[in-house]
RNA sequence: GGCCCGUUCGUCUAUCGGCUAGGACGCCAGGUUUUCAUCCUGGUAAGAGGGGUUCGAUUCCCCUACGGGCUACCA
């Protein structure tokens, strides 16, 4: 009975994608797959000026990396203007709006004197007979300024008085008076129409059951809902969804907190000819992971569950499920998801990847023992970027040493300690684990030494931080050769 | 300034009038018998303030405060 859903994602190319437009378009993908519609994109670019390069490859670019298949699109509002022009034409022989003449210049001035007199200029009802427009002038000295190729916009056509009902799923109803609405430009004198007016219509004209779109349109809300009546349309389901806060101090997250925190803002890297951004993808995050962390920025399931699969998101998407107040952003908890559907990750892709990895750097591996070294870096991997610093000590042997670590278990002693290690390693003729670990117990007790610290000084010289795998599985791994070479490297390293 | 929206642990959130206010991230402590990490257990911490309505309000209504958004011939 009720009609077929098809939702839009509607961006304007003006640069990268960022993660709350990444998130608008997750919603509306959701909503889509989970009503079996459609999952249409509309490159809102009717502002010349503001134009980028590289934006629509980005923003397709990224809508793809996260799996968000678009089903119809992108459509380009630039490519439609003989509808908008047919559209605007009807609207002005339907009363609903109006040619305006007053120069921006000329308003400028108003708004400013208006200000000063401690108000906001508005123009509508209330001064519009005392500006220069269709309504004020006579017919023939519109026809002639038109005729004389005077600049114009078109305005819409107030009411001035009463009041719009608007409808939101989210917050019920929300009600405008109607005169503190102003007649909104609608066409500008370049002959483009503006967004709220080339919106209206491809949302009527594609027939979009429902639009969700981000809280920042929530004030366009009445003039759009004016557009419908003035022409008669049925309206779409409006959803307006809460914006993403900075993770800290004011505002809405922006583009440039990314810089400024440390945190990437893009699905993916954006290149312009300023400047280089990595996203999340090399950043070492997993699409699913981003997915899911955004997913749960907002919205709920009703459940205690927090890990989803795309699939899983689509199943149990509601708009009841959404929230309304704004959410701050958190780094820290994306890195928590990246580490969870790491987790999820078959053993073969893991090896892929490192593999992979190896093969760029150029560094000999038996390919046999790729599993094993997946098996034991995996629990402690939380971006994909890692793989190969927390498997590097498997294949190649330290290139420095961190400078923390030396402090932390290195001291005086420690030279003599390692020489004593180098001897006991090379002694441990079956060289079994077990046996190893207990005669290092053993020594560092006869000796009255730390245990732990002395694991440290090991691992030190076999890793070259105090970080990674289990220390005992890594010297199975390297072998009684090797693990012997790299405690008589940090010793002549110490030594200096 | 005007208009619109919002307000539960530090952060993301659950609660559709009965709450000893639940979960997750983070943080802290302990455990997996002495390394790294994972994991497990426990702990920490909250309904902005004031009025109503009600037997009972975090939940409903109003006011204030605070936060957010919009206020362009930008989207």
């Amino acid at each position: 009975m009720s009609k077929h859903v098809r939702v839009r994602f509607a961006p304007s190319p003006t640069g990268p994608l960022h993660i709350g437009g990444l998130r608008t378009a997750l919603f509306n993908y959701l909503f889509a797959k989970k009503n079996s519609g459609d999952f249409i994109v509309r490159i809102e670019d009717t502002d010349q000026k503001r134009y980028v390069e590289g934006s629509e490859k980005h923003i397709i670019g990224s809508l793809e990396w996260c799996g968000l298949m678009i089903d119809e699109g992108p459509y380009r509002q630039s490519e439609r203007n003989e509808l908008y022009n047919e559209k605007i034409n009807e609207l002005i022989s339907l009363g609903h709006a109006y040619y305006a003449f007053d120069s921006k210049e000329e308003l400028e001035k108003l708004r400013l004197s208006y200000e000063k007199k401690g108000e906001t200029f508005i123009y509508g009802y209330k001064n519009r007979l005392a500006l220069k427009n269709s309504l004020s002038l006579k017919k023939e000295e519109t026809e002639s300024l038109i005729g004389q190729g005077k600049d114009y916009v078109i305005r819409f056509k107030n009411l001035g008085k009463g009041e719009v009902v608007c409808f939101d799923s989210l917050r019920g109803k929300v009600v405008f008076p109607i005169n503190t609405l102003d007649d909104k430009v609608l066409y500008k004198s370049d002959g483009t129409p503006t967004y709220h007016f080339a919106n209206v219509v491809d949302d009527f004209e594609m027939k979009i059951s429902h639009v969700i779109r981000g809280e920042e349109w929530l004030p366009s809300l009445g003039l759009h809902w004016l557009l419908y009546d003035s022409f008669g349309w049925d309206k779409p389901k409006f959803v307006h969804l809460p914006l993403i806060l900075k993770p800290q101090g004011k505002g809405k997250l922006s583009k440039r907190d990314g810089e400024k925190f440390g945190f990437p803002v893009y699905p993916i890297k954006w290149v312009s000819n300023k400047n280089e951004m990595p996203g999340y993808k090399e950043f070492g995050f997993l699409p699913d992971a981003l997915v899911n962390f955004l997913a749960l920025l907002g919205w709920n399931p009703g459940t205690e569950k927090e890990l989803f699969s795309m699939e899983d998101l689509i199943r149990s998407f509601s708009i009841k499920g959404l929230n309304n107040s704004g959410a701050r952003f958190d780094p820290e908890k994306t890195i928590w998801f990246n580490q969870q559907h790491i987790r999820l990750l078959e053993n073969g892709f893991l090896e892929q990847q490192l593999v992979d990895v190896l093969e760029k750097k150029g560094i000999l591996f038996d390919k046999k023992k790729i599993p094993v070294v997946i098996s034991l870096i995996r629990p402690r991997l939380d971006l994909m970027t890692k793989i190969y610093s927390a498997s590097k000590c498997f294949f190649v042997r330290p290139s420095g040493y961190d400078k923390k670590g030396i402090s932390k278990v290195a001291d005086a002693s420690s030279l003599g300690v390692l020489r004593d290690l180098a001897v006991i390693f090379q002694n441990s003729s079956a060289f079994i684990l077990s046996n190893l670990k207990s005669d290092i117990h053993e020594y560092s007790k006869k000796n009255s030494l730390n245990f732990g610290k002395v694991l440290g000084l090991i691992r030190l010289s076999l890793v070259g931080e105090l970080s990674g795998a289990d220390l005992f599985e890594i010297i199975g791994f390297l072998e009684k050769e090797e693990a012997v070479k790299r405690i008589e490297t940090l010793a002549d390293y110490l030594t200096k």
